[in-house]
RNA sequence: UGCGGGGUGGAGCAGUGGUAGCUCGUUGGGCUCAUAACCCAAAGGUCGGAGGUUCGAAUCCUUCCUCCGCUACCA
């Protein structure tokens, strides 16, 4: 492996519209803070660095939203998750931003480095744009009707209700989520980064040279690189964001993700006038610490931005994450079902530890995990407490009351005091490997076994046994469950700090080195320490409970939400209903559309004429059940292509609150035809 | 839809061809220095389903089911 110099540790930007909650520690910036610790206990030239990511769109929708500038919004955020890194112990360098000056200069920079170099390519299209609110609608600040499902809240992208993806211009009475007026298309320019000319290099980079990087990252890449890349947009039209610094660029941003990386850059500017060495000298090694959903950007456009600009490293592996739920519901920021950190530092004053230890021990690191106030409970009772707590506070008791405090002497050791002391060395080795290679739960565990094996060892010798036929003995065994004490604040401290603190004031010992690790003679003869407290305290259930009912709660508000009946339409006149055509037909036919799971494809009789209708509820309809059904049609709705089929008309369907979806039949049987008024 | 990653005893995870393992929980026993903590032992799994390759499959192949993410101006 090679030998580097110095790191760089960058933690993935929070995006500054919420708080920081359990998912981002668990998946981001706990794995970072204790590679960063670690790091920095072997002595090594190593930065930290993090910041908000204050741009883009929903961060000015929320504004608006509020009433208030973007800046205030970012203001906030970047307050409230600033200190509560600071009170957590995610321990940046720095914790910059992306609204400061020295971003806009840096990201300024890079845009007209790459624009000299004529590394962009300049290209026009047409884009929806609101004219009340002035600016260009990304698909998905569009909405309307599907025309498929009918359902009234169908994003520009993409119809959640029955999985169609669709463009902007399929939607029935399109309008912006924005201001509600009906969007229209306007001529706008933008620059591209031409991603296609860097697979090549992007493929031996990554397929080639980085085979070693976790199979979900490397996964990712590959099969991004196997479907060919295409340019993408670096711009964007908003008036918040760092301007694109070039002439007839009024009114365009960078765009967020072409923006945000760049934070890594300029943060670390602001750290360090030295910055360079650390982008800039490949003897750097960079790791990005991120979630699943940033892969592609960190691994294949930033790279791809820094080898167009020519000067910078690039990262020397990139240990994404999966997700964590949350008592088995996705985390959401929106739907407010996530523990907030800052909520959680008011909740559980001083047990920072508790929770870094529980979403490190559950980390997502294969797949996505769940996070339950239970888990968090038992792991605080019966590993933190009950295993390294209770170790240290055996020792500790013990030496206190047969040696007043005072190390005592090791005289000679027997077989099983030697493979103890052997054994301490060996879990040190095991951390670091597993540190080494970003397996940071299994280096918990590691760590965690060297209180483990204190546990054993102190039961195996019985000290308190021994004390009355041989107090000679005593000492040695003491001597080594203190020499235990001491390694477990050395491998506990990337973990756990804010404890490892504690116990080091206990015991006078402040070798904060990671190779003093694995020693047996840390504590020397006759060295004093101080009588213990407690380590860990016990989580009563009625905490937990509280936690939550608080959930619930959240849960309760959140169908109460749901369930609202949707509001009244504006008012329209008796000739704008006599427009639609809606009557009833028969369901001649029906059959599922192929390789789609909500279609059906029906053939209907509607007394006019036969015809193909394709419907998105096969969810809830068999084919052959509803053959020979009586059904209102909306018969003069314009034709539309789904699924290279052409539909005609829409089936009218009553959505339940659940979003289930029932036909709506005459309550007798009528000739087809029949209209509906 | 396509692609990527998952589906292993009650819970959380490890294990990529050769007798199924770890942590927690459970049950029984031991110990009493310790926050009823600690130590020992046991029970508990046809490794998502089906088919195949092999002397032998959790591990390789095919197929299906299922969860999560991405799918390119949603950060």
């Amino acid at each position: 492996m090679k030998n580097f110099k110095r790191y760089l540790v960058t933690s993935a930007l929070p995006y500054a519209n919420g708080p920081i909650h359990i998912g981002h520690l668990a998946g981001v910036y706990i794995p970072s803070d204790i590679y960063t610790r670690y790091l920095r206990m072997k002595g090594v030239d190593v930065i930290s660095v993090c910041g908000s990511d204050e741009h883009g769109v929903p961060i000015t929708l929320k504004a608006r939203k509020e009433g208030v500038s973007p800046q205030e919004i970012v203001d906030r955020y970047h307050t409230i998750n600033k200190k509560a890194f600071e009170d957590f112990g995610i321990a940046f360098d720095i914790f910059s931003r992306t609204s400061n000056k020295v971003h806009y200069e840096t990201a300024s920079d890079f845009f007209r480095t790459l624009y000299n170099k004529g590394e962009f390519i300049e290209k026009s299209s047409e884009q929806y744009f609101d004219e009340e609110a002035c600016c260009f609608l990304a698909d998905r600040y569009i909405m309307g009707t599907c025309p498929l499902c009918g359902n009234e809240n169908a994003y520009g992208d993409q119809c959640e209700k029955c999985g169609t993806s669709l463009s902007p211009n399929e939607l029935i009475d399109p309008h912006s989520t924005i201001s509600g007026s009906k969007p229209v298309l306007r001529e706008t320019l933008h620059w591209y980064l031409p991603l296609d000319k860097y697979e090549p290099w992007l493929k031996k980079w990554i397929l080639e040279d980085h085979k070693e990087w976790k199979v979900n990252v490397y996964g990712q890449c590959k099969s991004w690189l196997d479907h060919g890349l295409q340019p993408r947009a670096v711009s964007r039209d908003l008036d918040w964001g760092v301007p694109v610094p070039v002439e007839g660029a009024k009114g365009k941003v960078l765009y967020v993700w072409f923006d945000a990386p760049i934070g890594y850059i300029s943060a670390t500017k602001e750290l360090t006038p030295d910055w360079e060495k650390y982008w800039k000298d490949k003897e750097t090694k960079m790791v990005h610490f991120i979630g699943k959903d940033n892969i592609v950007f960190h691994c294949i456009i930033f790279p791809a931005m820094l080898n167009a600009e020519g000067t910078f490293i690039l990262p020397e592996n990139v240990p994404a994450n999966e997700f964590l739920n949350l008592e088995n519901d996705k985390i959401s920021t929106s739907r407010n079902w996530a523990v907030w950190l800052h909520e959680y530092l008011e909740d559980f004053p001083g047990k920072q530890d508790v929770l870094r230890y529980s979403l490190c021990a559950n980390a997502p690191e294969t797949k996505d995990n769940d996070f339950t106030w239970k888990d968090f409970q038992a792991r605080n009772n019966n590993e933190l407490v009950a295993i390294l707590g209770n170790f240290v506070n055996r020792a500790l008791v013990l030496t206190n009351n047969y040696y007043d405090g005072k190390v005592p002497a090791r005289g000679k050791t027997d077989s099983n005091d030697d493979a103890v002391l052997k054994e301490i060395a060996r879990i040190r080795e095991n951390v670091e490997s597993s540190l080494e290679a970003f397996r940071f739960r299994e280096a918990l565990k590691e760590a965690m076994n060297l209180a483990r094996l204190g546990n054993k060892y102190l039961a195996d010798a019985e000290p308190w046994k021994v004390i009355k036929t041989d107090p000679e003995r005593v000492k040695t065994i003491m001597n080594i469950a203190l020499q235990i004490t001491a390694n477990l604040t050395i491998v506990c401290e990337p973990f756990l700090p804010f404890s490892m603190e504690k116990l080091r004031g206990w015991i006078n010992f402040n070798e904060l080195k990671w190779s003093e690790a694995g020693k047996t003679d840390l504590l020397i003869t006759g060295h004093v320490i101080n009588k213990p407290g407690l380590l860990f305290e016990k989580i009563e259930d009625e905490d937990i409970t509280k936690q939550i009912d608080k959930l619930l709660a959240t849960k309760k508000a959140n169908e109460a939400e749901g369930a609202k009946t949707a509001p009244g339409k504006d008012v329209i006149t008796f000739d704008d209903f006599t427009k639609i055509d809606i009557r009833t037909a028969t369901i001649l036919e029906a059959e599922k559309v192929p390789k789609t799971t909500r279609l059906l494809k029906l053939k209907i009789d509607t007394g006019l004429d036969i015809r193909t209708i394709v419907s998105g509820i096969a969810e809830y309809y068999e084919p052959e059940a509803i053959i020979g059904k009586q059904i209102s049609v909306l018969a003069n709705l314009e034709p539309r292509k789904i699924k290279g089929i052409e539909s005609k008309g829409m089936i009218l369907m009553a959505e339940d609150k659940d979003g289930k979806l029932v036909m709506v039949t005459p309550a007798d049987k009528v000739s087809n035809g029949s209209m509906i008024k």
